[in-house]
DNA sequence: TGGTAATTTCTGAATGTACAGAAATTACCA
DNA sequence: TGGTAATTTCTGTACATTCAGAAATTACCA
């Protein structure tokens, strides 16, 4: 598959921003490519477009896989697996912030829940110290709370709240609540 | 300034965190230190605790300075610049995501609008990859404006819209809306 | 069940990043 | 304006990551 000099671009530049996200640049700009792919690709199609090694086209492939960025095709009359990525960039976006939730926010939460369990017992960690991890740790929870409750809603009513932006304070009752 | 055990833990956890997100660990080490300090510190101090060196503390708080998470405090009687990080969870938050839509979501953009415009005039590239151009620029931009909505809104407002999480559809009008 | 294609895992080399110490600069005060 | 403290920038080294080729494994078919 020959890339147009755009498309060359834009695997570029996603490449590097998968670097700049803490996700190496062969698996981004695999992704890129598959993205932007009208069909599946097998494995050696990635090789020869990219000119990256066998090897780590497998392995990034496993990567994206595990992220459920791309998933694995058969062709008929075609040994070879084939991939594809997922088109819908809302689909993306939900995918990869449900990857970063599960790989850091929520190890993090885990480790502020058994901070405030043991500074509670020791006497070593100021009360300022042990507020500032609690605060931290109410936050994120809200936060997760948040993530969990819009992902439970419909597509469409996502992507509407998503499309209102700010004029969705106009329906809340009240204008102004008494105290926050 | 000695940490107890359980502060080291935390500072630990949220270096490695900081590694995965992008961030170099000492700069989100000293993050996590100053995040927790009950008052400013000067660069030394910092020195002594982390036992990182010199210099990197140096470039590591301009880093942080430049992501206004921390910021410069003088101290009465003292040469010595003393610095002291945001404490308020909401406000940091704030503060990582409009540092990553500066220097990442803004260039894809960028990237994304040139490279719709170049494909417009070139016929090498086909039209279904124009296509995921489009659509990605379109979710970006609409991402992208919907957090400029979010960040006009008051505080109080915006902790409120989190609060509610998906109980905000039950005041949206119409239940659903004819086609979206 | 033997042969072949496809895929994954292993390993050493190359590249890139983080870091500490030293040197240079800047800011402050007498 | 000379001296000193504080801070930043520079530079070589240590460390970690990325990557490609080779070997091993797995899956498929005759």
């Amino acid at each position: 598959m020959k890339l147009s000099a755009v498309m060359d671009r834009f695997v570029l530049h996603w490449g590097e921003m998968g670097a700049r996200w803490g996700v190496n640049r062969s698996v981004a700009q695999i992704h890129a490519l598959l993205f932007l792919a009208d069909k599946p690709m097998a494995a050696d199609e990635v090789v020869e477009t990219l000119g990256i090694a066998r090897s780590n086209v497998s392995t990034s492939l496993r990567e994206l896989i595990s992220w459920r960025l791309v998933h694995l095709v058969h062709i008929h009359g075609d040994r070879r697996d084939h991939f594809e990525a997922e088109k819908d960039c809302w689909t993306v976006f939900q995918r990869i912030v449900e990857g970063r939730k599960q790989r850091e926010i929520d190890p993090t939460l885990s480790t502020l829940r058994s901070c405030m369990i043991d500074s509670a017992e020791d006497n070593e960690t100021p009360a300022s110290a042990r507020t500032r991890l609690a605060e931290l740790h109410d936050f994120l929870e809200t936060l997760d709370h948040w993530y969990d409750e819009m992902r439970r809603l419909e597509p469409p009513t996502q992507r509407r709240l998503l499309r209102m932006g700010g004029a969705i304070v106009k329906v809340l009752p009240g204008g102004r609540q008494a105290k926050e």
